[in-house]
DNA sequence: ACATAACCGAGACGGTACGTCAGGTCTTGAC
DNA sequence: GTCAAGACCTGACGTACCGTCTCGGTTATGT
């Protein structure tokens, strides 16, 4: 391996695991907010200084639990058209609001991003990775003549984003799994190919 | 009237101001996250017992100091098209990418939003104040027969914000005041009345 | 007069007197550390301005209503011996302990002159002006050939007033009423062991 | 041994002594009543939350000072007789008025038993740690047959101290280590005329 | 009679220190 | 070399009172 390693114990994947249910367990019960490294390190049992050595920051540390134990994977359908597979993948999206630990963890996650600069890049880096399986889903309607050939990906996707996260940060009106399939029909109109279309 | 003031020393101007003052010089300087209410009353020269005395939490004098010094009312234009009113309006929404502080600013307070319960609210009625009015320039374009009429307001008005608020806090891809009318032409697509529109 | 008064709304007597009666009373319920100006001023409906123009501090406030409201007088009994004198004496000085808000005050006010510089002189005043009673019997019993013509009053007197004050203060044995006579009987007589000494 | 030690930094002997020796520093130029835990962590280099982790209050971290740093122990003598031991001790005890720092410690801490609740039983702990020196000189002067068997030993050391303390609070008469041989025997002889008294 | 001036309540203000909390670092001794 | 334990410095929190200072309004003279 690149990284010598010259003797001495290896790492406790108890201790690991410990720290990432422990701050599971305490964001399903109190919240963001009150989420700290020392209340994470007294409820695992494990040392402050273990867990500074293996995450950088609460946020980083959040973000390995919510992968990990807290989150679905999210699903790259592929059901023969843009809007269904579209309408797919928002329905889950939405779904998030069913459980009130992956909407705290999401918006704490997003808090975290404007207040450490450090964790903008790690955020951003995610938020990204979901943004590619919407952006591939679009690419393959634009190649089928679904949509609209000079489509700006980029925006579309934002379009699927954008109003969820701002729903979900500003609660001014509900976010519903069942309002999804609406959502899409509505957005496909404007991405849709049409005779003249000459978009950008 | 209904406010009575029987006795008792005015409330300074001076102090209230030079503390919206403080709070925005900072900002600009070192960002949101370094500022603290300790800070702000160092710099302005205004006792901490004054400014807890008035604001009731550090978002909330931030949120006074940008709506009052720093931020710009937003535009209600009444062009003729809803197409050109919100290009507009949404030219407008992108430009204060132009201004560093004014995006710091409100990343904090949305990061605020997520992490400060009694912040929520406040900070909801301002977002629903400028929300209003994109509803309005909709609504006018429903009523003028440009719009479907059976469009849903609301994830219209969240057509228009998400996406500026999505770009703004997560900045995968820059928010450009030259791309609003392309994103606005765009959404007008799907929002137009169409001859067997039937949308929810 | 030197003070001349020319014109102007003459002191409230109600106010003088509902500080003192608030005083007395937040004495009584809550003990002298946790007494403050504030909690006076609210208390009694007088304004803080008006307190601080009759009273330059706390301590000083509290003497007034301890020697107005809460004290009685020191007796001056003349029953023909310096000893039974001094016996009344002691005894009423011992009866304060019945009174658990002048065990209070007391407390604080020596407590006040530790602190308080400007305090000290006052509350010395105060001091002298009990210990002239003492002195002032000690005295005659020395006229009167029952003390040694080359006593010292000055330490005679703290010889009363000394074990008073540092039982109350520091409580490691109490204070009763009922042995007064006794500790009188062996201050005169004194500690050495004489051929029909049977104290006790 | 009894105090289980596993694992975790050790206390740190300079910050414990740092502490003790900038309290006594600001005592010695500033006396009692400015001193703050925060001057003390400022000049002492020490956070206030070490300071607080190792004393509940202002008054024990300086009773400690006081007794390790400012302090000598008392003189416990024993020269053949009460009267000469006595005089012995008294004359050390008044001796604490050579020196302003020792004073105005005394004066606090008495200060603080009045004001703390929590500070009233280690204060007290250890003026009784000093009257236990004076009641053993008189039960051996009981035992020796100088004193009167029936003394009241209590009463007997209140008419040490308590004159003392008398004096250093209120200073209505100085305390002057020079009488306190004289003090010691008018205690001895007692107030009341005798045939071969001649004291003063 | 009425102006003057001291009085009074209310309460805002600049301050100081409080005691607490969490952050992130460092040290010790066990494994 | 990693771990649990926990001491350490740092910095900000929000609170409590302090003593001072406007305010607007009241009440006694004294001319």
């Amino acid at each position: 391996m690149s990284t010598e390693r010259r003797g001495g114990r290896t790492r406790s994947p108890e201790a690991h695991q410990a720290v990432l249910t422990a701050a599971a367990e305490l964001l399903e019960e109190h919240g963001y907010q009150t989420l700290t490294i020392e209340k994470i390190a007294a409820r695992s049992g494990v040392a402050k200084s273990t867990i500074y050595r293996w995450w950088r920051s609460r946020p980083e540390l959040v973000m390995e639990a919510y992968t990990q134990t807290v989150d679905r994977r999210m699903p790259e359908p592929d059901t023969g058209s843009v809007q269904s597979d579209l309408a797919v993948f928002v329905t889950e999206l939405y779904r998030v609001v069913k459980h009130p630990l992956r909407v705290r963890t999401l918006r704490g996650l997003m808090a975290e991003a404007q207040l450490d600069e450090d964790f903008r890049e790690p955020f951003r880096a995610w938020v990204n990775s979901r943004r590619a399986i919407v952006a591939h889903l679009l690419e393959r309607g634009v190649e089928r003549g679904e949509l609209d050939p000079g489509l700006d990906i980029g925006h579309a996707t934002d379009l699927i984003f954008g109003p969820f996260w701002y729903r979900l940060l500003v609660e001014h009106e509900p976010l519903d799994p069942a309002d999804a399939a609406a959502h899409v029909t509505r957005l496909i109109k404007g991405l849709r190919r049409t005779q003249g279309s000459e978009v950008k």
